[in-house]
RNA sequence: GCCCUGGUAGUGUAGCGGCCUAUCAUGAAGCCCUGUCGAGGCUUCGACUCGGGUCCAAAUCCCGACCAGGGCGCCA
């Protein structure tokens, strides 16, 4: 090793020995005379001192300052020198190596850096620069403190994980990445096939279908850190290609699969934040989370639920409710602002009258035609359309939402499954925005009680609420039945809000499989087509089986407080899924087509 | 496909019709400095995304492109 000791390592107790370091110059201070040097690496800083007065004779000092007066920030250096007590008074107590410095005696320049577009080290007032600068230079932007942090943080995750599910017998299988194209789901990612021209591989959206055959084979418990790709619109917290968990047990029940899931986060909570996580997580079922939180993944750490009070303001003589309320599957929903959880109280109802303006122009962005308020005094409820409102119905709407002195009702008019994201969103903003969430731990909630199936709100057509594996509860289901009143064996993993994991028992009998696909409106021949090879696994003795999938971008980005899953992910792509640092996707030559008999529909003239 | 926000030295910003030969910080280059730690001091360098338009006058207003981010749709 070209160092003894890491940047981040030295102690008092490690004063008078002679140690080698090496590592990037983060900043260095020339004092004319005497100079210091920051030399760090991802597990820290070290201060290395070049003090011409403080060497012996056989130093060669002068060589040691020439070679010294040539680097500049992030020159990659090696150090020689022995550890000694910093002068009392100059100690530095916010780095943990702050009491010790190295004093140069040889030195060598490892490598030199070219000037850096953009700062590494940490400092008062820097903000980060863009995010495309960033991801050019990803490699310097790893260098960062946070982000290096943030790679350490993930690895210890995913190592907590393999750790824990290989002590309970779980065995770690990879799948291929060059898999079948399926009509189903996302858009595929497509590889062509050279040696079969015309014919594609797909880039995998989940090990599903494999981690089933694997439960056929008799692996019984599979798990994989598998690298899953989607070709739909990025989000802050969807990259093209991104990593689940992925897991697939045989002999099981929802009950065990929860269990093992509520242990395994347990094990990492320990592991990872030192802490204790409480299990089991609590359950909400679909309907409760989208009347409630108006979202199918619900962030349960704070109130502000909503409530629907249609009923109520049907008796109401206000003229846009009214109409709101004359198209069928409308509603009225309220969010209940308690005065006590506002910071700035505005308790009068002619104050804050700028903050609901701000909330209405809000609600009009969302898509909302408005948003209606009223503030709770001591007269009762009172705003500018009260008037419209008898007695008994404002009486009605105290009760309903539970109103007190202070408290600002907000209301949400319109199709139901539109008011209540709306009114999910305007809760979470509220939270935001007052502060409800500072300093909360973390919350899983598993969603539970999902539909078998969907009806498309464009076409109508009969869609998986999940995907078309899913067993429903009975086990079987009567295809000539009401399709859409099925309840599948499905949930979701919701932390803080945010979708992190879902799965579901899965169908093991291949004619309750068929039925299914009928049941989507799939012909035999596309059945056959498609998923024969799959359909025929589970007729040789499938055994009774389920899983989970979850992502660990979005899993590591919360616990770690990101804003985006990008920056827990060493190499990510920006929003047009261009990878900056390597200039990717790009032409290829001609040669490359013609080897595999494409040719390109682009105008030459419209590529770069 | 759509909506929103932004684009000023290498980086982060201020300016938002004339006070702009564009602010400040950081950086880079050079000099000074023997206990700093975002060292300090002095000097120098370096920018209005592009194309139209309005106007006596545009970094600033309008239109259009391009780039980036956030969101809707999409994500079985």
């Amino acid at each position: 090793m070209i160092k003894t000791n890491d940047c981040g390592a030295l102690r008092s107790k490690d004063i008078g020995q002679r140690v080698r370091l090496a590592g990037w110059v983060r900043f260095y201070r020339d004092h004319g005379g005497v100079r210091f040097y920051d030399l760090a690496d991802s597990f820290g800083s070290t201060q290395v001192v070049y003090d011409p007065e403080a060497y012996q004779s056989n130093v060669n000092v002068v060589g040691i300052g020439q070679l010294l007066n040539n680097i500049g920030r992030e020159y990659v250096i090696a150090v020689k020198g022995v550890v000694r007590e910093r002068v009392p008074g100059t100690e530095d107590d916010r780095n943990p190596t702050g009491t010790v410095e190295v004093l140069i005696d040889e030195i060598e320049i490892l490598n030199s850096s070219k000037v850096i577009p953009f700062e590494i080290a940490e400092q008062k007032n820097s903000t980060l620069p863009s995010e495309d600068l960033r991801l050019k230079y990803r490699y310097l932007d790893l260098r960062r403190t946070e982000m290096a942090y943030n790679l350490r943080f993930r690895h210890k995750v995913l190592a907590s994980a393999r750790r824990y599910l290989d002590s309970i017998g779980f065995i770690e299988v990879e799948t291929p990445t060059l898999t079948r194209s399926s009509q189903e789901g996302a858009r595929d990612f497509l590889v062509p096939s050279r040696t079969m021209p015309g014919t594609f591989y797909a880039l995998p959206q989940s090990p599903q279908l494999y981690k089933q055959m694997l439960m056929v084979g008799g692996v019984e418990k599979y798990f994989q850190l598998a690298r899953c790709y989607r070709d739909e619109d990025s989000r802050s917290d969807r990259q093209p290609e991104f990593t689940q968990l992925d897991l697939e047990m045989s002999f099981v029940d929802v009950e065990d699969i929860f269990r093992t899931i509520e242990s395994l986060y347990s094990h990492i909570w320990k592991d990872v934040l030192g802490k204790e996580l409480r299990t089991p997580f609590p359950r909400i079922t679909l309907e409760d989370a989208l009347n409630k939180y108006g979202t199918d993944a619900p962030d349960i750490r704070f109130g502000l639920e909503l409530v629907d009070v249609t009923d109520i303001v049907k008796c109401s003589s206000y003229d846009i409710f009214q109409k709101v309320l004359g198209k069928k599957g409308s509603a009225v929903i309220c969010v209940n602002l308690k005065s006590t959880l506002v910071k700035e109280k505005t308790l009068d109802a002619n104050v804050g009258r700028s903050e609901v303006d701000r909330l209405i122009d809000w609600a009009k962005q969302q898509g909302m035609g408005g948003l209606t308020w009223m503030r709770m005094t001591d007269e009762g409820l009172s705003s500018n359309i009260v008037k419209y409102f008898g007695k008994e119905v404002l009486e009605s709407l105290e009760r309903r939402t539970d109103a007190t002195k202070g408290d600002l009702l907000l209301f949400l008019a319109g199709p139901r499954h539109l008011v209540q994201k709306a009114g999910g969103h305007l809760r979470m903003k509220l939270a935001r925005e007052n502060g409800l969430l500072e300093g909360m731990d973390h919350q899983f909630v598993w969603l539970v009680d999902c539909p078998l199936f969907q009806a498309d709100p464009v076409t109508g057509k009969v869609a998986s609420f999940h995907h078309p594996f899913v067993r429903p509860v009975e086990g079987d289901f009567d295809e000539n039945g009401e399709l859409l009143s099925f309840k599948g064996c499905s949930y979701d993993l919701v932390l803080n809000g945010s979708e992190i994991g879902s799965g579901s028992m899965r169908n093991h009998h291949a004619e309750v499989q068929r039925k299914m696909f009928r049941a989507l409106g799939m012909s035999e021949e596309r059945m056959r087509e498609e998923f024969d090879f799959f359909l025929e696994a589970l007729e040789f003795g499938a055994p009774p089986h389920g899983g989970i999938g979850m992502g660990m971008d979005r899993f590591c980005s919360i616990l770690l407080g990101c804003e985006s899953i990008r920056d827990v992910i060493a190499f990510p792509k920006n929003k047009k899924f261009q990878s900056l640092v390597d200039s990717s996707p790009k032409k290829v030559d001609q040669a490359k087509l013609d080897e595999l008999q494409l040719m390109s529909l682009v105008d030459e003239d419209e590529q770069d």
